[in-house]
DNA sequence: CTAGCATTCAAACGTTCGTTTGAATGGGAC
DNA sequence: GTCCCATTCAAACGAACGTTTGAATGCTAG
């Protein structure tokens, strides 16, 4: 504190979004009292509703400040692979990749709050309450758009609605996986370095991934009731 | 209530667990209040406290009830499968099929809770309350022994670190497609008579997670840090 | 009929919640 | 110095929370 040379534009609000990032995680939406948030930010309990309004407000601007970059990064992601691929469509594990990196690459990022907040993100897609849903819903819309449509050029053959669950799929294992913490150390001993080594564990969810989306049909899906 | 010949032994006690199952589901274990759960169920406020000593118990009970005989299931349908195959050890795709069948059966129970209790039951995997997630783990470590070990004998050249990761892979898959219910309608507009169809969904969680877990490795994988 | 017991009930308990208030603070413009 | 405005602060607000209490209820056994 001795050596403050310029003050930061919006410290009280930085000191804010991340202690929320980080009991948000822990302890969920509606389990982080205001009190133990302000208290952990270190300001005035009366600042997240001087900065942020509401509760609620700060929820949204916690997912604003990292899903907006996320995504547009996805987008850029996407550009650059169908630009450089050779054929017609890039393959499916190129897309996949796309849509992997910007979130492994937030993984890496362990200082910032970067980590807290893939694990808080992989929770909310499973957020019981319906406008938080709705929320992360709508900042995911216009990506999920690009993507589908990249994958069905990558797979012509398969069919639209098969594709559709293979992609909701493809979320629930990403999901999943950047939210547990405890589900693989009950599988088998895992040690915590290993477990967010951002590029081994691109390379597992990519094989595993790319495996699912493309395996063949069976023809017992048709005689479906 | 005309005609009411018998009394239900402990018909309080199975409308708060009916009440809670649903709530819960919609609204999260702190997002759903006593006042609320004992409203629909039709019950005192109290009686939550008589027959189940506190709220905690209450959410014990409720996963009590329904997990502890489907992870009997489980076993059940593992011990068939090992007793059938022909070789020494079962295919991935049988032992996959062995772990999916009881919980798409609980899917197909309309009118009694088991689609409520799916749901609710996808989304404590990623629960953030630690007791919770306590709970839940120690009601599925004995199953997740005996999977592990029969999939490790179906896979016997798999590493055994990465068959860890693929399980969890496969954890995260059905959690997210038992739990979610807008993501699917976000990537395409699509039915729900649709989404519940035990025997599709079945084929395609079975046709995806196979092939996850049967994908080849990479060598790169082998250059990790 | 009566005594006993499990259950139900309305009311209240103390605590904690998100939010609001109005005064205090402190740095820049004039 | 003096005003101004953004920010911080301690204190309090009413509402909702999980839980407890003690009386009322209704069935069952003797």
């Amino acid at each position: 504190m001795a050596l403050r040379a310029v003050k930061p534009p919006h410290e009280t609000r930085i000191r804010i979004l991340d202690a929320a990032e980080e009991l948000f995680m822990q302890h969920g939406f509606e389990g982080t009292s205001m009190r133990l948030l302000t208290g952990k930010a270190g300001v005035n309990l009366a600042a997240v509703n001087y900065h942020f309004g509401s509760k609620h407000a700060l929820i949204e601007a916690v997912f604003r400040r990292r899903l907006d970059p996320m995504n547009a990064a996805r987008l850029v992601e996407l550009d650059k692979v169908e630009a450089e691929c050779a054929g017609p469509a890039p393959t499916p594990e190129a897309v996949i990749r796309a849509f992997l990196a910007p979130t492994l690459r937030l993984i890496e990022d362990a200082k910032g709050g970067g980590r807290n907040f893939v694990r808080l993100l992989g929770r909310t897609y499973t957020e019981p309450a319906k406008p938080i849903r709705q929320l992360i819903g709508q900042m995911y819309a216009p990506i999920m758009h690009r993507y589908k449509t990249a994958l069905e050029r990558a797979l012509p053959q398969m069919p639209r609605d098969e594709l559709v669950w293979r992609i909701h799929f493809m979320f629930g294992t990403l999901a999943y996986t950047l939210a547990a913490t405890d589900t693989v150390q009950l599988i088998a001993g895992c040690k915590p370095e290993d477990r967010y080594d951002a590029r081994l564990l691109e390379q597992r969810l990519t094989t595993f991934l790319t495996a699912g989306l493309e395996a063949p049909l069976k023809h017992s899906i048709k005689k479906a009731a």
